[in-house]
RNA sequence: GCCCGAAUGGCGGAACAGGUAGACGCAAGGGACUUAAAAUCCCUCGGUGGCAACACCGUGCCGGUUCGAUUCCGGCUUCGGGCACCA
């Protein structure tokens, strides 16, 4: 008996399955595709953390293989962007060159692993005739008024020297570099990604993926509904609107604010208060969104105008102040400092006039102390008291609509995507500037347009793209007009590939069209996706809005692109995230040498449920290495016998276990399952095991740990692959017993258990629970008996 | 501040649908085999009391529903995550 020698049966099975494909003959079969979010190859290595998720896509698509689908399975390199950049400046090499050199160690590793990614399906990002497809998809968009160019102030990371999309400035933090971002005004390209708002929304409803992950997306969509309320200026012929989502409470709107950056400020300001509203203005432009929420006090200044209350005809005093948020809303608020924590604050502050005009009884006559923001009555609001809130949300609405003074609206937290990137490593973006013209989209047959191959790639401090020195590229005539124009330096950010790589895996190859509509009918969308839960708002947001597009635009014919979600855990390593970046964490390249791949494999998921984060122990992995050497003792030459009823109903149960869990995705549990199994014959295995039971844990083993499934599938005597079996069946008739065990309580704690008849009545159960229990119960009055078929007895008692 | 989630031995975790809490593994301790080591095998391993059979307590805390609660309900505490002046 020898110690399972992990290292050749690992590199024979790898070899054999470069040679031959684990799966055949797929023609005629259901489809199935199962997609990792493909790597960025920004650091020199995948750490174990990593592997996680892709272990547990490549176990679902081998269970697939085995359960007769053809899998789609394929990897890529998501290697534009800043991350990939700013490690090729760190190690003074060019992108393209520090990017090739980590694809080809990611690569080397990720088949060090035993996945059965198909690699003839391989994308890269880079590659101009992907990125063609990428540069298209933007013209289209342009074309649709999708794409807009827009100056506007903008998130600015000093530190990566580059414009931030809001979902990457989260916080007013730099997604990346998580130093914070301050607002700086530059022309940019836009998405208009909130045209789709609404259907993102909605379609959230479709999906089968983690609450969680909808519920972020819904929160960041942030839809509410209110009224856009029209107050007229005393003396003026301008109107400030306002958006509210209460305006019930409009009685009690004392004043009126507007955002620093509101056009009306400087329009609307009195003389007098010039230089004082001047003052506020500039210091709120200078300060950063960080700073600007770190105040604890409201600030503002009253600029000498008011306006009045459509309902009250109440002089309301207009007040800029930077609490309000110029980009949500109308950049306006009618403030009800009664019933709005923030304006009551400020009321308080300024000594504005606070009005309650929605009582609780327990509220009525009270002055308030702080707002209320409850339910209620409405009080001091005229015709309208005595509605309640709902009542008067609908009641006030319709007295303003018939006023001409206000529409029910709803808004939207969803800002349009800052696209364009002051950065070299991306896609160059397909417009070219003409004088005459104006921005002119390049010709389909003109693309891609190849980013081109510079040694100066650094960004710069003012916000310029690097490509704007190489005059030779910028100029070029313009598409339309003929006449000298210049293209458009900046780039394209890190999301752009990766918004639509799903759709290109089929159809890799295609020159005419992003994939064929045959490709993309016969694989997508895609049925199974694994990631990690950074990407619940950027990524995933993106994908989606892509996809329905794409799907407007007649290249797709279906709105989702992401069926179902798997949100893979993380990893950590004493007490920190690992990173490629600083190459902290624990290398496959050190564990796969002492334990093997099949071993990691199964460490990975033994070691929590896969959607939980947990902790890398360095000595958790010892224990699925002794279970893989008890099971090479067990299956390498086992005495074989026929197949007993034990033996029988014991296999029926191994798959009924497995199946099962690996179907609730407790991979955990399929590996503590396996080893349970496997202690179990190990006890059995002197008498001797029967062919079928062995051959049947190598099949159920296959997706988990293929190489050692393979050699004892292989030492069976089999010629054929391990996976070219069927997933194996259970019988649940096979699984039933002759007596069953029951447990026996009194008063609910376990007083013993009894072995009864499996088909035995009620009566005779109880009667020999009685008798086992004799003892407890003589002299006690039963005042309940419990019975529930098998499983328990539970005698209630009095007495003792 | 608002929203969401979680809490089980020394550790990671298990418990189908309200029915034996702690599966499986790690670590630890003891033993067998061995000249020795490695490997392997066996035993102990939530707490308290007891020589023992056994008894009582025990799934963050308090209460409720139930014959029976880690599981359901109400109220807290702590930790983690998301958003954060969103009108």
């Amino acid at each position: 008996m020898s110690r399972y020698d992990f290292k050749n049966v690992e590199k024979k099975w790898r070899k054999r399955w470069e040679e031959k494909p684990v799966q055949q003959n797929t023609k005629d079969k259901p489809k199935y595709y199962c997609l990792d979010m493909f790597p960025y190859p920004s650091g020199s290595a995948l750490h174990v953390g990593h592997w996680r998720g892709y272990v547990l896509s490549d176990v679902l698509s081998r269970h697939k293989v085995l359960q007769g689908f053809h899998v789609l399975h394929p990897m890529g390199w998501d290697a534009f962007g800043l991350a990939a950049e700013n490690n090729a400046i760190k190690q003074k090499k060019h992108p393209s060159v520090s990017v090739a050199e980590n694809i080809t160690t990611m690569k080397r590793q990720l088949m060090e692993m035993g996945t059965i990614y198909d690699w003839d399906f391989e994308i890269n990002t880079t590659d101009p005739a992907y990125y063609k497809w990428t540069q298209w998809v933007f013209a289209r968009m342009f074309e649709h008024g999708l794409a807009y160019e827009q100056e506007m102030p903008l998130n600015w990371c000093p530190t990566c020297k580059v414009v931030l999309a809001n979902e990457e400035a989260v916080g007013g933090v730099c997604e990346r570099c998580k130093n914070p971002a301050t607002k700086k005004n530059l022309r940019q390209w836009m998405l208009k990604i909130t045209r789709y708002g609404e259907r993102l929304l909605n379609d959230l409803g479709k999906l089968d993926w983690p609450e969680k992950v909808k519920k972020m997306q819904t929160d960041w969509i942030g839809k509410s509904h209110g009224a856009e309320i029209d107050f007229t200026v005393l003396g003026e012929s301008d109107s400030i609107k306002a958006f509210t989502t209460r305006p019930d409470t409009l009685c009690g709107a004392t004043f009126m604010v507007l955002a620093p950056e509101h056009p009306l400020v400087e329009k609307l300001t009195a003389p007098e208060y010039k230089d004082e509203v001047d003052a506020y203005v500039q210091r709120a432009a200078s300060r950063s969104s960080v700073d600007r929420m770190a105040d604890k006090e409201k600030t503002g200044v009253f600029i000498g105008r008011y306006a009045e209350n459509p309902i009250t005809k109440e002089k309301m005093p207009i007040w800029v102040a930077d609490y309000v948020l110029y980009d949500y809303g109308t950049g306006a608020i009618m403030c009800v400092p009664g019933h709005d924590e923030r304006d009551f604050a400020f009321a308080e502050k300024f000594g504005l006039p606070i009005v309650q005009v929605i009582s609780t009884c327990a509220l009525v006559g009270h002055k308030l102390k702080e707002a209320y923001t409850g339910d209620g009555i409405l009080v001091n609001s005229g015709e309208f008291n005595g509605l309640t809130v709902d009542e008067a949300k609908k009641a006030i609405g319709a007295f303003l609509e018939k006023l001409g003074r206000g529409k029910a609206t709803v808004n939207y937290k969803l800002r349009d995507w800052v696209f364009s990137r002051q950065r070299y490593w991306g896609e160059p973006i397909p417009i070219v500037h003409c004088e005459a013209c104006g921005p002119v989209v390049v010709p389909d047959a003109e693309l891609p347009i190849v980013l081109p191959d510079i040694k100066s790639y650094e960004p710069t401090d003012t916000g310029e793209s690097p490509l704007a020195k190489i005059e030779e590229w910028v100029n070029t005539p313009c598409p339309k007009c003929k006449q000298p124009a210049k293209r458009e330096t900046n780039t394209m950010p890190q999301w752009a590939g990766s918004s639509w790589y799903f759709l290109r895996y089929p159809d890799i190859n295609n020159n005419d069209a992003l994939a064929s509509p045959e490709a993309l009918r016969d694989w997508l969308p895609v049925d199974y996706y694994v990631g990690g839960i950074e990407h619940a708002v950027l990524h995933l947001l993106y994908a989606r809005f892509y996809t329905k597009f794409l799907y407007d635009i007649g290249a797709v014919t279906f709105e989702e692109p992401f069926t179902t979600l798997f949100n893979i855990g993380m990893i950590n390593y004493k007490g920190k995230k690992m990173s490629k970046g600083e190459g902290y964490g624990v290398s496959p390249d050190n564990v796969l040498p002492k334990h093997g791949c099949d071993a990691l494999r199964l460490y990975e998921m033994f070691i929590a449920p896969p959607e939980i984060d947990c902790e890398w122990d360095d000595s958790g992995i010892e224990g699925v290495s002794r279970f893989l050497n008890k099971l090479w003792r067990l299956a390498e030459s086992p005495k074989l016998i026929a197949p007993t009823n034990g033996l029988i109903r014991l296999r029926h149960k191994m798959v009924r276990d497995i199946s099962t869990r690996l179907e609730n995705l407790s991979l955990n549990t399929v590996v503590s399952g396996f080893m349970e199994h496997t202690n179990t014959l190990q006890t059995l295995a002197a008498e001797g095991i029967d062919r079928e039971t062995i051959e049947t844990l190598a099949v159920l083993l296959a997706p988990f740990a293929p190489h050692i499934a393979e050699e004892i599938w292989e030492r069976m005597g089999n010629t054929d692959s391990v996976f070219a079996q069927k997933w194996p069946e259970y019988d649940p008739e096979m699984l039933k017993t002759d007596t069953i065990e029951l447990v026996m309580q009194v008063n609910g704690k376990l007083r013993g258990h009894v072995t009864v008849p499996a088909n035995a009545e009620k009566d005779f159960v109880l009667e020999e629970a009685r008798k086992a229990l004799a003892s407890r119960l003589d002299g006690a009055e039963i005042i309940k008996s419990v019975y529930v078929p098998g499983r328990i007895i539970n005698f209630v008692i009095k007495g003792q």
